[in-house]
DNA sequence: CTGAAAGCGCTTACAG
DNA sequence: CTGAAAGCGCTTACAG
């Protein structure tokens, strides 16, 4: 592996100066710029960055740590990011959990060891063992939560998100307004502040409406699709059906359209159905997906920008940062049928 | 920041105990063992991952580049990844190019600077600019191609990935088998190779029934969903409309089915349709999609194992290892209607 | 504009 | 079992 010596030795120059050529070339005399450039180009020489990050201290790099790429909802989000680090000259890694937690080694590797500059939480179950607490006298990474809603062992940290409850009351709401009493909820997995959050919005909402939610009406999804499916086969079997299922991400409603269609019931006259996210296939579905639409983009560019003001230095607190959502109405809601028994 | 010398400091040692600690216990006398737990829980020690790597010429990382996250069909290649990964206690790093070319400096600073112990590159398209040659006496790290059908600028990396040509050969026999004469076919980009070598395998099974390909049959939809809705709708509204699409890939297929139920077409009555990959919708979609599946856990898990021996620095070679696809029949392809004119 | 030199925080042969 | 010391490849004040 050649190395910045033996490009000084070959340009016949000192190991700064080829520093400097390589970082600031103003600072090089022209014709000792270009015998600078000839030994590089013959030896193919190229920085180890391992040495220059350990020697500055900075990486340049940000971390985002998310359960799974599989979730569509992350792509606009991390569209958001990027666009934002590029700007800032900050290289994004991607670690994915697979939904494990990591170990403590990892944990304290990720957040004190220097790795990178900043990170980003893109998860809905937090995925540190360890404490994320400061250990006197080391300083830790400064971090985002992205999406996330805060739970407590995590609500010393700032975030970036819609505010899950009234946006899922909303949805709530808007299907009450339509007639509909018998609502199930499919939720993700109560470890999950997230969606812990969207069933609380929901359950505000049957509340302020006076109609009961009966507990089996709310059942587990896991946020994946097979999940949601099973999810949906018991609501269908329940002696009380619903004629309203909210669940608590797209991905499941993709699912549960799939088996109320599968049981030859149809959407919306014999059950509606929303979901949350609107991610890219809620328009394209059969029928299209009435959902809760999060600023995804949005969210990954004030996430972003909030960390780079942490690793510049400044203060940025730990308010959460609320950014609007919307509901969007499609074809799989429609009034509750009139009951002629 | 606390570093070793603090610890070793306050423990009454020299660094290099500290050091072997943390890095073989078993060497440290046990009485000396507990004076260093002792100082490292007291000031919060967490080694310096920057300096470490630095100085050991190693990182315990491995980078996966791949164009966005978005596209389902990565999930199921990660997790092949990540397991074997896990096993080989390796990190993994995705760097999502979001479509862009790496600019040269990043190229560089990821294939020769030690950033990461080994490179996968998980693409359809050649994500660097400069060419991918290695400088006299330098040398590069580790690459393994995954899925990419292997591009000339690229053939003298080993890949694993499955006979797309034959894949795409099988599933356009298939149609023709049902009686199809009129077959379009969405491309992605023909940038990609993956995506040529999938039309090089359906105008192989044209020619080879002596089935004419109409050149505006031909339709590029950029491996997106919005690109597929737009090519389908050319699609349709050809003087001569196919009675079967061939999407070259699954993500497009959903658009695709979209697009022709909007148009008021029953599938597969009036239309086949197939895609390419078996992502985790392909079975709940409306119809059900017929397409080629791909083993992506297993390419995974095979890309992983093969860059790990590179990484020990075993010979890997440059041949290609090629996993078997299966055509997956579902409900959205039948024979072609009987014409009554 | 350039060089000599210190030093970033570790790991590891070497000596004892 | 432990310590003193070299050195990994850079960057950067400092001096000239």
């Amino acid at each position: 592996m050649v190395s910045i010596k033996d490009v000084a030795r070959i340009a016949g120059v000192s190991i700064a100066t080829v520093s400097r050529f390589i970082n600031n070339p103003d600072q090089v005399k022209g014709s000792t710029r270009e015998k600078v450039q000839v030994a590089i180009s013959d030896t193919g020489y190229a920085p180890n960055t391992l040495a220059r990050n350990f020697r500055r201290g900075k990486t340049g790099i940000v971390f985002v740590v998310l359960p799974s790429i599989g979730d569509p909802f992350f792509e606009g989000v991390m569209k958001g990011i990027m666009q934002v680090a590029e700007d800032m000259h900050l290289t994004v890694f991607i670690r994915e959990t697979q939904f494990n937690t990591l170990t403590a080694d990892e944990y304290s590797n990720m957040i004190f060891s220097k790795q990178a500059d900043g990170i980003i939480l893109l998860a809905s179950v937090c995925p540190f063992t360890a404490p994320l607490e400061r250990p006197e006298g080391n300083q830790q990474q400064p971090i985002v939560l992205s999406c996330e809603s805060v739970s407590p062992e995590l609500s010393h940290f700032p975030s970036v998100r819609i505010d899950n409850i009234s946006a899922a009351k909303e949805v709530t709401d808007y299907l009450i307004n339509l007639g509909h009493r018998d609502i199930g909820f499919i939720y993700g997995s109560h470890s999950s502040t997230l969606t812990l959050d969207r069933e609380r919005g929901y359950r505000r909402a049957m509340k302020a409406a006076k109609l009961p939610v009966v507990d089996s009406w709310v059942v587990e999804g896991g946020l994946t699709l097979a999940g949601a499916r099973k999810a949906t086969r018991k609501l269908l079997n329940h002696s009380q059906r619903p004629t309203a299922i909210f669940c608590a991400n797209d991905e499941m409603a993709m699912g549960t359209l799939h088996e109320i269609k599968s049981a030859k019931l149809r959407i919306p006259e014999d059950i509606s159905v929303v979901g949350f996210d609107d991610i890219r296939y809620a328009e394209i579905l059969d029928p299209p997906l009435t959902t809760i639409a999060q600023p995804a983009e949005e969210i990954g560019e004030r996430t972003m920008n909030r960390l780079y003001k942490a690793i510049e230095g400044r203060d940025i607190g730990t308010e959460p940062e609320i950014v609007p959502h919307k509901l969007v109405v499609r074809r799989s809601t429609g009034p509750v049928a009139t009951h002629n028994s």
